[in-house]
DNA sequence: TCTGGGGTCCTGTCGCGC
DNA sequence: TCTGGCGCGACAGGACCC
C-alpha cells in the first residue's frame, strides 16, 4: 500500500433520487423514491427525507409504500442520469488518467497517477475542489473520500455521506477499522455476515483475533486470505481504467408469473434477440449461451451450452436457447426470464473467415436480421406514453414533466429546474399541444454566442440526449 | 401486492485425456 | 492392462456489488 491517501473515491449522495430532485423544483425537500414501479418493482435510490421513514435500496416498492406513502414514486431515466454521469466522469479525468467507474454514480481515482496530488494536504485540497466542480457543473452533490487504498477510500467516502469530505490520515487506518462491523468490508454481504457472525465474529477486530487460517476454514481459501488482508487494512487493488466485458446479459421480471409454456418460449426468443442487439451493439461475440429462470418460488437455475465458436448470430443464439429451455420444468409458472452470453471475443468466427478472405464484415442487410423489439399494440392513434416523471413541453404554456396520467388524462407540473415549484394543470392525453421533449440540464447552459441556451432545442422525444454537452443550438 | 437488472468472482462437481 | 493422480474445461449455483 502507497503511504499518501492520493486514492480518491466520488459517491454521487442519493444519486437517481437527487438528480430528480434538481429536475423538479417541488420535489426538492421531499421523500422521493427512483425505482421500478410495477407490482414486483423494487427501489433503487431513495432520497434522504425518504430514508428517514425507513425506506432504503433493494427494498421492494410495496414495502417503500407502506413505510412513506406520500413520498413521490418516479421510474428512473437513465439517459439522464447517464449524461448527468458523464459530465461527472469528465471531471475525474481531468484529475488522472486512471479512472475506474463503479456505476454511474461513483468511480475510483488514482490521483497520484494523475499528478494531482502526492500527500494529504493535496489530496484534501484536489477532493475539496472536486466536489465544487461537481456542484457547479452538474449542480448536485457528491461525496470524497480519500484514502491510501480502495477499500479504505471507499470507507471514507460512505462516512462522509452525505455532501461530504473524509481523508483517512496514514497511520490511523487500522484504529479506524478495528471497531467497524464486518459488514464494511468489501465482499461481506448478507450470508457471509452471518457466518461470520455464528462464529462469534462481528467486527473487524475480531477478523484479526480469530486469525487467517480460521478465516480461511470458515470461509474458503480466496475469500478467507482475502478478507483477513483487508481486515489489516492490506489492500493492494490498483486503479483500472479499462475493464474487458466478460458477459452480457438480459432479463424481464413478469408482474404476473407466466404458466404458458409456449408464451415462455416466445418470451425466450425475444429475450435472446435482445440480447444479441446489445452484443452487436458492443461489437463482441460469444461462445456460451445462458439460460436464467426464476421460478413461481423464486428459485433461480441456469443452464447453459458452449458453441464451438463465437456467434452473433440471432438465429443461433435464438435455437441455442430453445434448446436449453427444452431442460427446464416450468410447471408452476415462471416470474423471471433471462438470456446472457459469455466467453466473449471481439469478433465472430463468420467475421474471421470473412477477413481471411478479403470481405466486407457485417453488412446491412445482416445486421437487419436481428428483429427490432416489437412495438406495443397502439390503440388511440398516435398517442405518447406519457411516462410519470419525464419532461414535456406544452405549446403556451412551456416546460413541465408528467405527474401522471390515466383514464385519457395526463396531469402536468409546469416547472424548470430553475424555477420555482410549478403548477398543475391536467389534460386530454391526446392534446395536440403536448409534446414528449428532453430533460433540462440541471445547471442553465451558459450563452454562448446568444439566447440563454436552457430553452433551446425541441426536444426530440424522451430519453435521447438528456444534458446537453454545451451550446444546444435551437 | 416480497424480493429488479446488469454484472463479477468463486466453489464444487463431473467427465475427460494423459 | 489397470489404476491413481493431475490438470482442465464445462457446468451449476451462490454470494456480492451498485
Amino acid at each position: 500500500m502507497r503511504n499518501a491517501p492520493t486514492i480518491l473515491h466520488l459517491d454521487m449522495d442519493a444519486f437517481f433520487a437527487q438528480a430528480e430532485q434538481a429536475s423538479k423544483p417541488s420535489l426538492r425537500g421531499k421523500a422521493v423514491v427512483v425505482g421500478g414501479l410495477g407490482p414486483r418493482g423494487v427501489v433503487a435510490t431513495a432520497s434522504y427525507e425518504a430514508r428517514v421513514f425507513g425506506v432504503h435500496s433493494a427494498m421492494p416498492m410495496a414495502q417503500a409504500r407502506r413505510l412513506a406513502p406520500n413520498a413521490a414514486y418516479l421510474t428512473p431515466r437513465f439517459t439522464f442520469y447517464r449524461a448527468i454521469s458523464d459530465q461527472v466522469m469528465a471531471l475525474l479525468r481531468a484529475l488522472s488518467p486512471l479512472v475506474e467507474p463503479l456505476s454511474l454514480d461513483e468511480a475510483f481515482v488514482d490521483l497520484e497517477a494523475g499528478g494531482a496530488a502526492w500527500d494529504s494536504e493535496s489530496a484534501q485540497l484536489t477532493g475539496v475542489r472536486l466536489r465544487a466542480e461537481i456542484r457547479a457543473v452538474t449542480g448536485l452533490t457528491g461525496s470524497v473520500g480519500l484514502a491510501a487504498s480502495k477499500m479504505l477510500a471507499k470507507i471514507a467516502s460512505e462516512q462522509a455521506k452525505p455532501d461530504g469530505l473524509v481523508l483517512i490520515q496514514p497511520g490511523t487506518e487500522r484504529a479506524l477499522l478495528g471497531p467497524l462491523s464486518v459488514r464494511t468490508l468489501p465482499g461481506v454481504g448478507p450470508a457471509t455476515g452471518d457466518h461470520l457472525r455464528r462464529a462469534g465474529i462481528t467486527t473487524i477486530d475480531e477478523i484479526v483475533e480469530a486469525g487467517e487460517d480460521e478465516l480461511v476454514r470458515l470461509l474458503g481459501k480466496a475469500h478467507g486470505h482475502g478478507l483477513y488482508a483487508m481486515a489489516l487494512a492490506r489492500d493492494e487493488r490498483p486503479v483500472v481504467a479499462e475493464r474487458e466485458t466478460k458477459s452480457v446479459s438480459v432479463e424481464d421480471t413478469y408482474d404476473v408469473d407466466i404458466h404458458d409454456r409456449l408464451r415462455v418460449g416466445l418470451e425466450v426468443q425475444r429475450l435472446a434477440d435482445r440480447c444479441v442487439r446489445r452484443l452487436r451493439g458492443a461489437g463482441l461475440s460469444g461462445r456460451t449461451i445462458v439460460l436464467k429462470v426464476r421460478r413461481y418460488d423464486f428459485s433461480t437455475l441456469t443452464r447453459s451450452e458452449t458453441l464451438r465458436g463465437p456467434t452473433d448470430d440471432p438465429a443461433v443464439v435464438r435455437e441455442a436457447a430453445a434448446r436449453l429451455l427444452d431442460s427446464v420444468d416450468t410447471t408452476g409458472g415462471v416470474r423471471l426470464l433471462g438470456v446472457g452470453v459469455s466467453g466473449l471475443a471481439d469478433y465472430t468466427q463468420e467475421d474471421l473467415f470473412a477477413q481471411a478472405a478479403g470481405e466486407r464484415t457485417v453488412g446491412p442487410e445482416e445486421e437487419a436480421a436481428v428483429p427490432d423489439e416489437p412495438r406495443p399494440a397502439v390503440t388511440a392513434p398516435a398517442e405518447h406514453s406519457w411516462r410519470p416523471g419525464h419532461d414535456v413541453r406544452h405549446a403556451s404554456l412551456g416546460h413541465g414533466w408528467v405527474q401522471g396520467s390515466g383514464l385519457g388524462r395526463v396531469t402536468v407540473r409546469f416547472e424548470t429546474p430553475y424555477s420555482e415549484p410549478g403548477r398543475v394543470r391536467t389534460f386530454r392525453v391526446d392534446d395536440p399541444d403536448l409534446e414528449p421533449v428532453d430533460p433540462l440540464p440541471l445547471v442553465p447552459v451558459r450563452p454562448s454566442g446568444e439566447g440563454g441556451a436552457a430553452q433551446a432545442g425541441g426536444g426530440v422525444g424522451p430519453e435521447q440526449s438528456g444534458v446537453g454537452s454545451g451550446a444546444v443550438g435551437g
